[in-house]
Formats: C-alpha cells, sequence, structure tokens
DNA sequence: AATGAATGAGCCTTCATTCAT
DNA sequence: GATGAATGAAGGCTCATTCAT
C-alpha cells in the first residue's frame, strides 16, 4: 500500500496508486475477476488511466508482480548450516505467504495464475518460481548431503522434496478459504505463522532423512 | 460421460448432458472462465437450457459436484493397519487428482474452488472437504497411536499433520501449470502417479513419526 | 426499406430489419463511421442483436451487401446488337446507382469500399466487380470486333476501354459531394440520369470506335 | 517532406513536421481511419501538438490540405494547341494521382473526402476543384470550337465531358484497391502511367470530336 | 510555449439471464 | 415443457481533447 509513498511526480503517483490497487484486486478476485474500472476506482484514478500507463489489463499485470521480496528471501544466511537456512526460509517465506498485514499480495496474485494461467505465468515461472525451485533443490540436496544420504537420492526424488516442502507452504495459502469454514477461530497472527512453520521445518526434515536413509 | 446413460425421458438425457459438459468445462476454465454458451454447445443443447433446468449458473455448478467418488475412498480397507490404509488411500487420491483419463474433473473443479471461491464452497466444505479432513485425522492419529505417541500430539498439530498431506497431494494438481513450464517432459501416466504417491507416503509417514517420538 | 415486408417470423423480421438500417447507415458513414448502436436504433432492436444475428460487425457488413441486382442487369437483352446492349446496360447502371429513390444502397457501400476497403472487399471483388468487368469486357470487344478493329486492340487496351466507361459512370456516384456543391441545382432525378447515360454511351462509343480504327 | 527544410523555430519545424505526417497518414488511412496518435508518433512530436497547433483534427486537415501542385498543372502550355494541353494536363494530372514516388499526397486526400466528405471539402471544393473544372471546361469548349462544334453544345453537355474526363481520371486512383485484387500485376510506374494517360486522352478527344459533330 | 498526464465519451463485444411463444 | 430470440449490463479498449504545469 505505502510502496509509492517515495513516488515524486504526479504521474509517478498514479502509476504507483494503480499498482497498489491492482495488487489488490488481482489479489482478491483474480486476473479475470478483476476489472479495471474497478482499479481505477481503487486509485481514485481516471478509467483510461490504465491502458494509458500500462497499455493493457495484462501490461498492468505483468508490471504488478513484483519478485523481489521472494529473491530476497534466498540471498541471507549463507553461513548457516543447511538445515537451519531451511528452518529461516521456511519461516521468512510462510510470514511472506500467509501475514495479513504484509503489503506483499504479489504471492496471493502468484497462486491465483497457479488456478487460471495468464500469459504473464510464464514470466512469473522464469524470474521468480524456477529461481526458487532451484534454490531449495540445493538446500535440500546439502541437506541430504550433510546426511550423508546425497548419493542416494536421484534428481527426480530431490525434485519430489522440493515439492513437498512447497506443497505444504502453500497449502496454508491456497486452502485458506477452506481452512476459515473448518476453524473459524483460525487467524494467521505472528505466533500462528510461527507455529505453522516450525510444524512444516520439523516434518520435512523428517522427511529428507528418512530418504537419505532408504 | 455414461452417467447419462439410463435416463428415461429426453428431458432428463438433456439434464445429464449438460451435467457433463459443465464438469468439463468448469475443470478447464473455471467458473469464471467458463460460460454457459460452452457448455450448451458441448451439450448439444439449447442456450437457455441451464437455466430452465438449474436456474442459474450458480446452480449448475451446485448440481455439477459430485462427492461420491472421494467418499468412496476412505472406505474401503478397513481391516488394514493405519499406514496401509493411509499409503492405499494416497494412491487413490493421487489417481483421482492426476489422472487425465479419470472422468472425475470433480477435483479439479474443487482445486479451482479454493482459489476462487463461488457460494457453492460453503456446499464443498461440508459435504465433502470437511468429511476428508476427519477421516485423514483418524488416520493420523491411529498411525500416531501405533507408534506410541499419540497422546504427546495435540489436536492443532494432528490437524497440521493432515494439512501437510494433503498440501503435498494438491501441489501437484494445483501447480501443474507451473512443474509442467519448468519441466516439458512431466507427464501424469499411472507409472509417474505411483511414485509420486510413494514418496508422499514415505516422506509424510517419516514426519508423522518423528513428531511421535519428539 | 421494404425488403422486410415479406417475413415471416419474428427473428426474420428483426434480422431484416436490421439488414435495412445497416445498409442505410453503411452508405451514409461508411463502415468505420456507423456504429452498431445506431444500426440497432434505426432498426429498433436491441444494441446486442447485431452480434446475435451476425456475430460481428463484420458479419453485418456481409450479409448486408447484395449483389443480385447488379447481377440482373447482365443477364437480358442477349438478342440485341452490342451498342444497343451497352446502351441499355448503362441506362440500368446509372438508374441504379443514382436514383435516390432506388432502395438499392449497394452500390454507395460499394463505392465506400473502395476508399477505404474492409475485409469484405474481397468478396465484393469476387463476387460482383469482377463478373462487372468481365461482362463489360466481352461488350466491348464485340463492339470493337462488329467495327471491324478486334484484333487491332490487346487485353490491357482492352481493359482501358472497361475501365473508361465504369469511371464515367462511378464519377457521378464519387463525386456526387463535390457536384452537388458546385452545382446545387443537381438533381439526379429520371431524366437527368436518362441524359447523362446517353452522354456517357455516345461519349464511349466515339472512344471505342476511334481505337478500333486506329 | 522537404517542405519543412525552410522553417526556422523549433515549434515551426514541428508543425511542418506535423503537416508532412498529417498528410500521409490521411491519404493512407482516410480521415476517419487516422489517428491524431500515429500522426504525432510519425512526426515525433507530444500527442498535444496537434491540438495545440491546429486546434483540432478537422483543424488539421484544413491546413494539411496544399492545392498549389494541382493549381500549377494548369498555368504552363499556354501557346500550344487546344489538345495538345489537354494531353499534357493528362499526363501530369495522371503522375500526380497514381505516382507512388509523387510525395504529393493531397489528390489521395481529396480522393478521399469524396467517399467521406468532412467540413474540408468546402474549401477543397472552392479552392481546387471549383478552378480545375472551370479550367478544363475552356479546355474541352476550345477542343470544340477548334472542331468547329462548339455552338451545337450547351453547358451542360460541356460538364458532362469534364465529367467524363476526370471520372475516367480518378477511376485509377478510387478503384485501386479493386484493380489491384483484379490484377495483382499492376504496378503504377511510369511507363504504365504514361499508357494509361495516352488512353484517356484518345478516349476523351474522340468522345468530345463525336460531341461536335452531332 | 509546449508537453506529459489525465479525461470522459464512445466503440465493439461478451455474457447470463429472461421473454414469448 | 423447452427453445429461439431478445435483453441490458458490463467489460476492455481507443480516441480526440483538455488540463496543469
Amino acid at each position: 500500500m505505502m510502496e509509492a509513498a517515495e513516488a515524486r511526480t504526479a504521474s509517478e503517483q498514479t502509476r504507483a496508486r494503480l499498482l497498489d490497487a491492482a495488487r489488490e484486486v488481482f489479489s482478491q478476485r483474480g486476473f479475470q475477476g478483476a476489472t479495471i474500472r474497478e482499479i481505477c476506482r481503487r486509485a481514485e484514478a481516471n478509467g483510461a488511466a490504465v491502458n494509458y500507463h500500462f497499455g493493457s489489463k495484462d501490461g498492468l499485470l505483468a508490471e504488478a508482480l513484483n519478485f523481489a521480496p521472494l529473491a530476497a528471501l534466498q540471498k541471507a544466511n549463507a553461513s548457516e548450516c543447511p538445515s537451519i537456512r531451511l528452518r529461516l526460509f521456511i519461516r521468512d517465506f510462510m510470514m511472506m505467504l500467509l501475514d495479513e498485514k504484509n503489503p506483499s499480495s504479489q504471492c496471493r496474485i502468484m497462486a491465483r495464475e497457479l488456478a487460471d494461467p495468464t500469459p504473464s505465468l510464464d514470466k512469473i515461472v522464469r524470474e521468480a518460481i524456477a529461481p526458487l525451485h532451484e534454490f531449495m533443490g540445493k538446500l535440500v540436496r546439502e541437506i541430504l548431503n550433510a546426511n550423508g544420504g546425497g548419493d542416494k537420492v536421484g534428481a527426480a526424488e530431490l525434485r519430489r522434496c522440493v515439492y513437498s516442502i512447497l506443497g505444504q507452504c502453500l497449502f496454508y495459502r491456497h486452502s485458506h478459504p477452506v481452512l476459515h469454514r473448518l476453524h473459524h477461530t483460525l487467524r494467521y497472527d505472528h505466533k500462528e505463522i510461527e507455529a505453522i512453520a516450525e510444524h512444516i521445518v520439523e516434518f520435512s526434515l523428517a522427511g529428507i532423512k528418512h530418504l537419505s536413509k532408504k
């Protein structure tokens, strides 16, 4: 929401307001369900502003995507042991995915792209998801090696470990509408997110170690 | 497709053809992306037939949902030990989720509802997902007990185990567009699905057992 | 206008009213300048009626074109000598082109297509203009032969004779806005059209005969 | 293109570039089909430049018109005999009308105005077409007199002779889209244009002379 | 003086729905 | 009962024009 705070010119402010509104609406309604009208209304901009600044609805989506936060998660903690790095990454990743106060609605937009791919999905996969998978693959490989079983696990199985971790993480995001209906008391506050992350880490490390000993 | 086989009157046959077509189109395009026109065209029915038979697009979706196959998975194998029953369930569940030849497009429709909830989601949760979670909760509890750690694990943690398993399973369905882009050779044939299910079972059992020993 | 008079069903009447309105508006405003709104308003039909009945604005134009009247001109009088047949054809052609009371606004639409070709021009050329040119080419060839000079005139020169005749005829249609401004008294009543046709015939026969004697 | 060469200030240069671009685009797309955006893009000017310099799209068209080349055709060769002056005029006129390399897109713009009159047509008629008709009327009258039949031909018939000549000339411009579809090999190179002009002259002189002897 | 930004009207089209047989 | 026809509300987008520097 506040990303636009530093914008200088009037044009940049409008652009930023449009992008903020677009992220909000896209994440709530999906790409198809979102309308340019609503985005412009929320951004307090003219209905033709999107086409003026971004050329089209697709162009707006493409620019609304911002992979920097996701990339940032993968950079830190190079010095720690791989298990701890996994723990830190999962905690930050879940925080990004679930914290409602977090302005990064990116993940929600990306989650929607999975269910309803648009031409932007190619860009998302190329610039955000592929690097993420690669990063996690390396991490899991390191954990396997640290447990002395790296050579028993092939590329396909390694990928499935990554999928298992990601699947657990994304479930809380994807299935939120369901979980909310099942347990009305569920709130993704910081404490709950920490507990979820802790569970995923424990569960996954056990799974990985088991494979290394098979 | 064959559900309509026993229908008698022309009206019932049209109804059944509409439901079949709706399942197909909803699973391919999502609820928003699907158009009544296309459904009627595939069902070789009049463009007003959907509103005539089901009142509205929402009504069609509500009736198109069929939870019997999912419920069937939970009934069998009552005699086996819990780990084996989990194994059998996951294999059947993945088969239902991923097998493109399986006409049960229900799972794909339900998966889409998660990303884009419609009023039907309440019904889905009540009649299909809640029982599924309950079933899996009991199964995991039995596994924990069999490993002698059932009393250390609370309700919240038990639920998270269920989420971990479901998250892994659903990931292959949700993220298929991404995985296809990452690995163009990926095909969900029977052999691949068996391997995926085997991985999820091993990974998850290790996770559960780890928690029971903590 | 009255072409719809014999239509039976309500749908056919709407279709016919839309076609009549379309011919009127297309001929007055051109394809680009015409709007579906105005056509529907004149036809007293809903704004979506065009897309329902004809799929698109292009589809409407394609169906609004009717080459039958033009083709009819070329059929009669096979028994007369070529000069007389040319005379009769030009008179009928000019009557069709210029008579404001003539409901055939086709010619005006076609004339506009020349200035601003749409995808329909291909159809017009194929089904109406090419046969017309061929018909006139044969006629001119017969006149040349009757004057004993058919063998001196090549295909390119023959075509140019056809162009000279058509150019003279079409000028009164194309340049009507200009001629009206130059001579405010100009009215295309029957007497005037007869005089114009007579002039074109005399002028053209002299030109053709001259070429046959060169 | 080179008209802007002598402009001094930046503003005047922009103006001139806009006029050049406008002539180009108007002649290619017609007034309705042309967009201010494209004109400004080609002129490498700001999107608001047209309205700033010319007030409106109509104003731009009005200023883009340049009748000097057409007027120039009528001035020369006063000493020759009328038939030869007609011959020279038609050749130059056709060259102006058809030569694709000729930057004088004026004729094409004017030809389009006939099919789709804008408020500018009044100006065109007053300043360009009326003098042209007058010039040609005098020329035809001289030819009639030289053939000894000037007194038999009234004003209306004289006008129709002018129309016959102009109609033949303009046909090649107006019907170019059609002729191109009928004969894909047609190219308006210098040789072809000369042949066309020669045909029109021969054909028309024969027509005129015929009338003078009636 | 000259321009980037903004504007609102309007266009074609699509869609779920309703009407009138 | 069942359907072809009709409806009106949006939707994305384009455009000439105007505004505010």
